[in-house]
DNA sequence: GCAGTATATTTCAAGCTTGAAGAAATTAGC
DNA sequence: GCTAATTTCTTCAAGCTTGAAATATACTGC
């Protein structure tokens, strides 16, 4: 039940795989690191940030943690630190009583907008060296690497 | 000290680097979760494993906290539990008294062998949609995206 | 040789992350 | 309406991860 794994391609897509994982765990150091001195939070603040901020309303723990591809044990965890900093707030659904919204608060908000626009000036600095075309590559290679998947 | 991020390179390379941590996130996930179910184990204990198969003699605890991007408080963590497990060994360095080699045992070796090969056809499934000129692709843009940092 | 500096590792507290189990509420099938 | 299955969220133990402090050793310049 194992087909051994030596022609050419298969050794290439393993050695891809490995280069991906090497660089973007460096470009998420870099960031975790900036995001330390800089402004003093963690990366999965940022991230849980980043889609409450971006999702305009109110989400559900586990909109949250299926956006962010993380546990809801860990979505709970997360939210609980960002609403003892006063920078969420969770409320309960009105139509379903299991349910709890998640939104930043107004201190929340404005705090992401300061973050958001260094984040996205260091990772521009980060990814200096990528042209248009490096882009469009990239694009269709994520898209044909993601249809690999579920 | 702060110029506005909003020409068109700029947010494409955001949206580049969010989309690539997406999709390496998903790989990463479906491959824990392969090494849980079929394997019993993790893929920090894999990472530390294949580091130290890979370099062939012991490596020293800074070496395989540089190679694996962790903190060398980590490295310390892992191998504690990979040495509980009679996977890895730690010996004293004759020449420095300050140093450890870290090397894995016979059954560590044995072990990993067995995980490396389903590993790498796993990979090779998630990424079986990308072709000879998608890794060509890749393997620039890696490049030139990892020359953008120190 | 001594003082000061640098390096290697471990320890620690805090936070992150997972998967499993539990509590509460909803939905579906009868 | 009742029961069973499903969904949502939290809690928990274990493990992962970090950065900083502590310890021990080695190196460097006098």
């Amino acid at each position: 039940m194992s087909e051994p794994v030596d022609d050419l391609l298969s050794r290439r897509r393993l050695r891809a795989w490995l280069r991906l994982l090497g660089v973007a765990r460096k470009v998420e150091n870099h960031l975790r690191e900036f995001l330390r001195v800089e402004h003093a939070t963690t990366l999965p603040r940022f991230d849980v940030m980043a889609a409450l901020h971006a999702n305009g309303g109110p989400m559900t723990m586990t909109e949250l943690s299926r956006r962010l591809l993380v546990s809801n044990g860990n979505a709970t965890a997360v939210v609980d630190r960002l609403e003892r900093d006063g920078l969420a707030r969770r409320t309960p659904s009105p139509d379903d009583r299991r349910t709890v919204h998640v939104a930043l608060t107004e201190v929340g908000h404005r705090r992401f907008e300061e973050l958001a626009a260094d984040h996205a000036r260091e990772v521009n600095k980060l990814l200096a060296g990528l042209t248009a075309q490096d882009l469009d590559a990239l694009r269709g290679v994520m898209h044909r690497m993601r249809g690999g998947q579920g």
